[in-house]
DNA sequence: CAAAAATATTTTATGCTTGAAATAAAATCC
DNA sequence: GGATTTTATTTCAAGCATAAAATATTTTTG
């Protein structure tokens, strides 16, 4: 079968294939696992939740900080830009799930914090998020899944090694 | 917890925890290594050519169909909705990267293709695009990108299967 | 102390993304 | 053949994301 097949559908890899291009279908289909898995959990936070994944994750960063987090420390734990969280806190300031609380001696900053109606509302979505991957990723057994992990660690640790931050 | 969420250092599996802890550590870690990723192509297609991601995303889907796409098969491709690929064309249209040419036969469609200008641009950048994975991915050798990739497409089917487009 | 530098945050401009509504042009059906 | 439905695409409103500029407030320093 000399058939060349280079289409999108998976194909063997050529016998004589660049190993770049080995990588590159592993990095096509990585991008593909994490990007339906995302799209689902996007689909039922808004049709169960009626929120979204970007307010989830500010949730779920000040849900493991009681005393809340600067505007800037919020941002750097979740790796986004300054101005991004922002807009993301107004709106959950005005479901009333966080708060801006002053920081005594400091002017310019203020915490954010989850109010008691947040604390319960996450906890909510946080199980149901919990269950959905669960039920995605229910084809990974305990071994597996700890052994990919660690890979998995061992590829961001390199990543970040080779400056992506 | 999805995203950003970066609990930095890995801890051990807790020796009771339910299995459903185990997979959620496990997509935090995966979606982890796919932004980092995702992140340093989108920094480097901007710095080095001055482009984005989806733009990158449409002109390689766009090469691999000579004869070009309708609007709607282009997002029905990308998986992404209707009004999304009209933008983005748009854009690769005034960059002279892409022309939108009438469908004969049909005054609604029109299929959209590469122009040499576009074609050629698009070559530099996907070569650029394949060395920068393959430095990202370069511990992973042949058996293990093949043995991953496998793995993956298990998943992806999984997901089809259980209704995740 | 006053000028300069650093820090914390918001604003602005631009682009990506979606779902839903709007337009327009076939295709189907009575 | 004219009304209805389907198909192809764009427009719209809202939210997310970034980098860069603007504000405001501390801190440093000469």
């Amino acid at each position: 079968m000399s058939a060349r097949q280079d289409r999108a559908v998976a194909a063997e890899a050529p016998v004589d294939e660049p190993m770049s291009k080995a990588r590159l279908r592993l990095w096509l289909r990585f991008l593909k696992a994490s990007r339906m898995i995302e799209a689902r959990l996007r689909d039922r936070l808004r049709a169960e939740f009626a929120t979204t994944l970007p307010r989830f994750d500010v949730m779920a960063a000040l849900s493991r900080y009681e005393a809340g987090l600067k505007m800037s420390e919020l941002s750097g734990v979740l790796r986004v830009s300054n101005g991004n969280v922002t807009g993301i806190v107004d709106r959950l300031a005005e479901e009333g799930h966080v708060v801006r609380v002053p920081v005594p001696g400091d002017r310019r900053a203020a915490l954010v914090r989850l109010t008691a109606k947040g604390r319960a509302e996450f906890a909510r979505q946080a199980a149901a998020h919990e269950a959905w991957i669960d039920e995605m990723l229910g084809d990974f057994g305990a071994a597996e899944a700890a052994s990919v992990i660690r890979r998995l660690d061992a590829l961001v640790a390199e990543l970040g090694a080779k400056g992506v931050s």
